[in-house]
DNA sequence: TATTAGTTAATAATAATTATTAATTAAAAA
DNA sequence: TTTTTAATTAATAATTATTATTAACTAATA
């Protein structure tokens, strides 16, 4: 789907813009996060790379990520990692969440309920159901 | 949207079914989620809550919400809270995302990207971006 | 080369969550 | 009703992921 190659120029680049030195370290990572089509966590990344490399530390991979994701070099995917929320509703609706303050707030909305599913999505896979995330900033939070 | 009284009744009849007792702490924790429509965090339930029924530990609220969770009664809306996942490709994509494995696989659809938006999602908030996530299990893990 | 800023690695500190245990309460049996 | 048993709760300790701090190191610049 995405070419390697590219990927890595395109990220070199990008470095320069937001003035970050393409280090061995940072491209290491960028590498492995972008090997990985599983998205792995800060962990598995420095499990992958550590053979490779094997003086890096933890604290390297993490302030790495975070300098990616604050340049907008790569994304984090679940910015409500932080913390758990639960939802007492169960019947089939979706979410608004303001990336600031990471509030939730329920959409009721039946022609979201239909999409067209992808085939890749149900290709081997159990579908359980499906979300539409929608990512905001809410009045509140734009001062 | 939703009828609180009737929730309430819903949930009594829930826990039934689970066989889990109605207990004043388990009301108690259960109304707090359904009367805060940001999808409060256990710390937050917790504050809330204390005031009510001053001896309520925190421990209480998180074995509580797992249990409901555990039982289907309330669902944990990020399922991806325990860990950070970035992802490297930063142009519109949506996500599967193996409830099991927590790996999340990107897929790539036009469709995806042209949903209509609710009026909801953008009144007052300014909107960043939209996904869709695709909660499965993967072939890997149904054994 | 000297200076400076940026980066890294090691370590300590924090915060959220989970596990453990004892006390309490509720349900079931006698 | 009393006794027994199981479920629940509260308090506490332990664990894990993340963030902050600091000193050593490296690269860029003057």
């Amino acid at each position: 789907m995405v070419n390697i190659q590219e990927q890595i120029e395109l990220f070199i680049k990008k470095c320069r813009v937001k003035n970050l030195n393409v280090t061995p370290q940072r491209l290491t990572i960028y590498r492995a996060l972008l090997s990985d089509g599983s998205h792995p966590n800060p962990d598995a990344i420095h499990k992958k790379i550590i053979q490779e490399h094997p003086t890096i530390s933890f604290s390297t991979v993490y302030k790495t990520l975070e300098a990616f994701e604050r340049t907008g070099i790569i994304s984090l995917v679940n910015n409500l990692h932080d913390t758990m929320r639960y939802d007492p509703i169960t019947k089939q609706h979706h979410h608004i969440i303001c990336v600031k303050c990471k509030k939730i707030i329920d959409v009721f909305d039946e022609e979201l309920d239909f999409i067209k599913i992808p085939q890749s999505v149900t290709d081997g896979n159990r579908l359980l159901g499906f979300k539409v995330h929608f990512n905001v900033i809410c009045s509140n939070c734009r001062e």
